[in-house]
DNA sequence: TACGCGTGGTA
DNA sequence: TTACCAAGCGT
C-alpha cells in the first residue's frame, strides 16, 4: 500500500469505530423521517454548524425539521420566524440567509436542493465549504470538504505545522484534493472522517495524539510537536462591540410575542449613539422591521 | 485580504 | 478571569 492508501485505510477504519451518530449523518437508506427532505436537512445542519458547536445545533436542528421539513415549508414562513427559531445559535444572519435560500430553491429549483456545486454555492449563505459539504453528504459528489478541522489535521499530518493558515489557502485546497480517495463513496466518508478526526482527536488546543490512528505518519508528531511560529489569527473582541449590542437588541425581539416599543430596546445598552447605530444596522440587514410609532419586531 | 458578524463552553 | 475556540460567509 502507498502512504496515502495507508492514511485512507487507518482513518476510515478509525471513523467506522469512533464516529458520533449525528442525525444529519443518517444515510438515505436508513433515513427515519419520510416527510423530511434529507438534502434539505443536511443543508440546514451545515449552515447551523458554521461556527457553532454540534451540541448547541442538535436541538435547534430537530425543531427546524419539525417546523420546516422542506425548503418550501420554510419559504412559506416569515423570515422573522426563522430568526426566532434560530434561538441563541449566534450569527442570526444565517437564519435569514437560510430563509432566502429556501425561497430561491422553491422558486428556481422546483423545491429540490440542486445536486450541483456551482448552483449550491449560488444560494444565499452557501459558500465553498457548505456547497462541498452538501454536495458530498447529501448527493455523494466527489469533492474535497475543507473546513478548519480538515485543514488542521492535514496541516499537522502532512505539512508538520501545529495550526493551519489564518484563512484557507490554495495549497490547502490542493492538498485536500490530492488526499481525496478516487472512489466516490470512499471520498464522501473520507471527508467526514477527517473532519471527525480533527474535531475529536486532532483538536486545536489539546490534541489527543495517543488516540490518533495515524500518529506514526504525522509530520507534526515526528517533528516533536513544535509550537506554531507564523501569524496567528487576530483575536475577536467582544465586550462593548456592536456585535454584543446587536445580540442584546435581537434577544429582546426574539423573546417578544408582539412589536416592542423603542423604550424596551433602550434599556439593553447605555450608549445611545451605539445603540441607535446597531438598531439601524439590524434594520439594514433585514433582521428587524421598524413599524410606525417607534415599534419594532422581527420581519414578517 | 482582513474584518465584522453571536454565543456559550472550556482551560 | 481572560482568552481561546467552534462544520464560514459576505463584503
Amino acid at each position: 500500500m502507498s502512504d496515502v492508501e495507508i492514511l485512507h485505510s487507518r482513518i476510515l477504519t478509525w471513523y467506522a469505530a469512533n464516529a458520533r451518530h449525528l442525525p444529519w449523518r443518517i444515510p438515505a437508506s436508513e433515513w427515519p423521517w419520510p416527510g423530511v427532505d434529507r438534502p434539505w436537512a443536511v443543508l440546514v445542519s451545515e449552515v447551523m454548524l458554521q461556527q457553532t458547536p454540534v451540541a448547541r445545533v442538535e436541538p435547534v436542528w430537530h425543531r427546524w425539521m419539525d417546523l420546516w421539513p422542506t425548503p418550501a415549508a420554510l419559504a412559506a414562513a416569515a423570515p422573522g420566524d426563522a430568526v426566532r427559531e434560530w434561538g441563541r445559535l449566534g450569527y442570526p444572519r444565517r437564519a435569514l440567509r437560510l430563509h432566502a435560500a429556501a425561497t430561491a430553491i422553491t422558486r428556481d429549483h422546483r423545491g429540490a436542493i440542486p445536486a450541483d456545486l456551482l448552483q449550491l454555492q449560488a444560494l444565499p449563505g452557501i459558500g465553498s465549504y457548505t456547497a462541498a459539504a452538501v454536495g458530498a453528504f447529501a448527493f455523494g459528489i466527489r469533492s474535497a470538504v475543507v473546513d478548519v478541522n480538515v485543514r488542521r489535521a492535514e496541516a499537522r499530518l502532512v505539512t508538520g505545522a501545529q495550526h493551519p493558515a489564518p484563512s484557507l489557502t490554495a495549497a490547502e485546497t490542493r492538498l485536500a484534493n490530492e488526499l481525496l480517495p478516487r472512489d466516490n463513496a470512499d471520498a464522501a466518508t473520507w471527508n467526514v472522517a477527517v473532519m471527525e478526526l480533527g474535531a475529536l482527536v486532532c483538536k486545536a488546543s489539546t490534541p489527543a495524539c495517543g488516540e490518533c490512528p495515524v500518529q506514526a505518519q504525522c509530520a507534526w508528531v515526528l517533528a516533536g510537536r513544535p509550537a506554531h511560529d507564523g501569524p496567528r489569527r487576530t483575536p475577536q473582541k467582544w465586550h462593548g462591540t456592536d456585535r454584543q449590542v446587536r445580540g442584546k437588541l435581537l434577544q429582546v425581539l426574539r423573546d417578544a410575542s408582539a412589536p416592542v416599543p423603542r423604550a424596551a430596546l433602550d434599556v439593553v445598552w447605555h450608549d445611545e449613539g451605539q445603540r441607535d447605530r446597531c438598531l439601524a444596522s439590524l434594520v439594514e440587514d433585514g433582521l428587524v422591521e421598524p413599524l410606525p410609532r417607534e415599534l419594532f419586531r422581527l420581519p414578517i
